[in-house]
DNA sequence: TATAAATTGTGTTTTTATTACGCATAATAT
DNA sequence: ATATTATGCGTAATAAAAACACAATTTATA
């Protein structure tokens, strides 16, 4: 390919992405998907999931496609976190590192593969997690203070659960990300005064003992609609 | 210097920053610093300030140089904002650009210089841009949904105004970012109730008809103990 | 198989926050 | 002087959030 005109700069930064990678189920709650280092710096150590980006290809591309060759696992929300930058944060040479947030559902929740490019690819719940390569602990911080404030105004939370829940769950999800407890009949209310979840005509299959309860569906075309009309919500 | 390890990517992508200045003043409202591109592509165009990241600086320090470099501005609020990858978005080559969003406060709102990068650098109405360079346009319009909704819940906002403004300065800032009227009476209540204003006893210089108002200043350090214990605001 | 334990489902009252609105005061403009 | 413009302060009506209690449905177990 021709360009017009040279870029005059002589610079030597290579551009990668890395993503955090968030989990959740009701009983162990949230967990991260990690990778071992098969290669040195760090040889060993656990990481981010990520890699150098392609010439040709966009950032979105390029995290998606690590994310399927480190370990396999199919994401359903991605959104960029951060852009990592200081000179030394990698010890071989400066690499920006553009970060993202990525979530995948409890139903898919399923082993992730080891691949050639990593050599194990493990869920650690976020309070057990081990020591991490580069500065990636920082931008996992990064990326759960960014979950706990968005889960406040936007529905990225029913990214974390199952496409049908039982209220219960939804009020365990919160309770643990917002920290505090939450009253089941205020929050019951405030949620469906929003006018954005369907409750579905079926109930949730027993797991112990208690009452099972109903299920309710995130309806996305609905709230996509309401935030046309300047609709938000704050919890 | 030397490294231990290789990095094993042939990767050819530069890696930029743009900034998003904005200043304000109470008459004018919200406005943009923009500088007019000396070389081609899009020579003559307006642009963003920004320009390469040096291999040994960081990130804020290529931004906080280019606009030294270009405006010679001196800024008082900066953050990142977000970053624009798309493999075509410069006709040179690949460009990876991490853009800020920037505050210059308005009584620095001075005049700024034309300096040699830039043949030329002028503020903008943001409701009368010209034509921008590159994806711009995207960028700018990032900027300005990320200080509309950060003033609801941060005092970003203060850092437009001079650090003591007239109760209704602050009134008309927020009545113009949030498209909204705003009733004198109860925004003062709901602002006084937060606890990080401080009332001084100075009147603001007569302008026009009218009685002056007191003039208030932000005091960030209650403001920082606040949030260390919890605080936040909505507005 | 009766009873305890666990968990969901629903409603009312109290408290707090928001919104709507009126009138006096202090300065400039004519 | 008097009209005009803008600030300062307060109260009543409305809406939202928080606090709180008991019935219903299921599994566990005595």
């Amino acid at each position: 390919m021709f360009y017009l005109y040279r870029v005059k700069t002589t610079q030597n930064i290579k551009i990668a992405v890395d993503a955090v990678v968030f989990g959740y189920d009701t009983s162990n709650g949230l967990s991260l998907l990690l990778i071992r280092r098969k290669f040195d710096p760090y040889q060993g150590s656990w990481a981010l999931p990520g890699g150098f980006v392609l010439d040709a290809e966009s950032l979105e591309e390029a995290v998606t496609r690590e994310l399927k060759e480190e370990t396999g696992v199919h994401i359903n929300y991605l959104e960029q976190l951060y852009t990592f930058g200081s000179p030394k944060r990698d010890p071989r040479q400066r690499i920006v590192s553009v970060s993202y947030f990525a979530i995948v559902r409890e139903s898919a929740h399923q082993e992730p593969e080891a691949t050639t490019d990593a050599s194990d690819a493990a869920w650690f719940n976020v309070t057990e997690l081990p020591n991490l390569a580069f500065d990636h602990q920082t931008i996992v911080n990064t990326a759960i203070e960014r979950l706990r404030s968005k889960v406040r105004y936007n529905p990225v939370g029913f990214e974390l659960l199952d496409t049908k829940f039982p209220f219960s769950d939804l009020e365990k999800l919160y309770s643990s990300l917002l920290d505090r407890p939450v009253d089941r009949r205020n929050f019951k209310k405030k949620i469906m005064s929003l006018g954005i979840l369907d409750e579905l005509n079926e109930k949730a299959p027993h797991k112990g003992a208690g009452r099972p309860g109903r299920l309710y569906r995130f309806n996305r075309k609905r709230y996509d609609e309401l935030v046309r009309d300047g609709f938000h919500f704050e919890l």
